[in-house]
RNA sequence: GCCGGGGUAGGGUAGCGGUUAUCCUGUAGCCCUGUGGAGGCUACGAUCCGAGUUCGAUUCUCGGUCCCGGCCCCA
């Protein structure tokens, strides 16, 4: 009976592997050149972390359990919440800004489908201490950034929610949520309907519409006609002031929501191509959820990239790994591992382990990409030297084993 | 939770009621005990699971499971 790997998860081979610790480097890199320190937080979390930030609702997507003491538990699906929890228990008395990213694996319970797995893989940053635009617009940068280093042409849009809440502010806290859902679904027949429902008055309905669908070039300028000169939108103006500065390309987008009450101003999300339904890569906004989980009134933005959907699309490849392969006749066995030994600091090396013959080694090392050979049997062995075979050309030469790592040591 | 399409050696496939289950590739070895990629030979290796129909099921039916795509959801 073979055991199968749990739906939704997946191995990756060396090849895959290879792949994505080259793109993780590269998002690393760029991350920590723009001043973000790497953390890492749990794996599993307690149960109401997740429960506070999202709703009992959630808790039918999460791996969660109850441990050995009755606590409940549930593996993370998402790092933003532990961030904030880490930020509460131990940062509060840190200098800000603070500048964290994460890289980590987070789990879900749900229906896999194309660039969506039960455990997937989430890079992301958190910006606490600020509520500058200068933040937001930071981070929106940032994003646009990875994105490029990882060889991805996303089309970013942006919004900042301020606008449409100082519009909705007439109406309960409740009936404003649910509008923001629903535009963040672009359910517009059930935004409809629900205006209708809730008896919202007229004005409101027909700027609200118009509103949302609000998006490209000069709309700063219609949304100041309809709604008129608020400080909402004074921001939103300084904050795409700051992102030209950068050089960021964008898409203003009134009808970014996304969704849910703890988001307080900018929101932003990334789309790309060829990931069919999935497509979007990279969403964030700024957000308060440090009060939520006890700590004080301070401003966060941030966003998470779906790393595997990156890895989807991105064309980004390693550079070559070739290995060098010592072939020795069964007389020079042990010298071989001595070889091997002085080599392994500057190059990575394979020795037989096989007992093969002298050609069914050189035939593997021709099999696994060797670039170099370097050869020792009776001859080499007399002479203190090693012969190195150029795998490409087929040149051979016979050199001491310094002479082989001045000429192809890393 | 729902809808559609799929599951035959490690990978890719043929067969579609009775075959020794086809071929390619792969892996290991030999031809070939100091020179790779080619060729020949040998070996290894599969019908997703369970029930039903049938004298007989890889083939037909049903259920499950997993994969692929989509809906819902998307923190």
């Amino acid at each position: 009976m073979k055991i199968s790997r749990p739906r939704g998860t997946r191995d990756f081979l060396p090849e895959d592997t290879r792949r994505r610790r080259n793109v993780e480097n590269i998002l690393r890199k760029v991350v920590k050149n723009w001043g973000f320190s790497e953390i890492i937080t749990p794996t599993f979390e307690t149960l109401e972390l997740f429960t506070l930030k999202s709703g009992e609702g959630i808790v039918g997507e999460l791996y969660n359990f109850t441990d050995k003491g009755d606590r409940e538990m549930t593996l993370r699906p998402e790092l933003t919440a532990p961030v904030m929890r880490m930020y509460v228990n131990e940062m509060q008395a840190n200098q800000r800004p603070l500048k964290l990213f994460y890289f980590e694996n987070c789990f879900r319970y749900e229906r896999p489908q194309k660039g969506r797995f039960r455990e997937f893989w989430q890079f992301g940053v958190e910006l606490i201490g600020s509520n500058r635009p200068d933040a937001d617009a930071e981070v929106i940068a940032l994003a646009s950034e990875m994105l490029k280093a990882a060889g991805i042409k996303g089309s970013l849009h942006v919004n900042h929610l301020g606008v449409i809440r100082h519009l909705l502010s007439i109406l309960e806290a409740e009936q404003q949520s649910r509008i923001m859902r629903l535009v963040d679904k672009k359910d517009d027949t059930g935004l409809v309907d629900y205006l209708e429902e809730i008896d919202a008055p007229g004005h409101l309905r027909l700027k609200l519409i118009e509103l949302i669908s609000l998006t490209g070039e000069g709309v700063i300028g219609k949304a100041r006609q309809m709604i008129g000169d608020i400080p909402e939108l004074d921001e939103y103006q300084e904050l795409l002031d700051l992102l030209d500065a950068y050089g960021v390309e964008y898409t203003i987008d009134f009808g970014i929501a996304r969704g849910l009450d703890y988001y307080t101003g900018m929101v932003f999300e990334i789309y790309a191509e060829g990931l069919g339904a999935q497509n979007q890569v990279c969403g964030g906004g700024s957000y308060q959820l440090i009060r939520l989980f006890g700590g004080g009134d301070v401003p966060s933005t941030g966003f998470g990239l779906g790393f595997d959907r990156i890895m989807e699309i991105c064309g980004v490849e390693p550079d070559d790994d070739r290995p060098v392969v010592i072939i020795a006749r069964d007389s020079a066995r042990l010298k071989a591992i001595e070889a091997a030994t002085r080599l392994r600091p500057y190059m990575p090396v394979y020795v037989d382990l096989m007992k093969r013959n002298f050609k069914a080694q050189l035939s593997y090392a021709n099999h696994i990409g060797a670039h170099y050979v370097v050869m020792i049997g009776e001859k080499e062995v007399e002479a203190g030297k090693v012969t190195l075979r150029d795998m490409d050309s087929g040149e051979q030469e016979l050199l001491k084993l310094e002479e082989v790592i001045e000429r192809i040591g890393n």
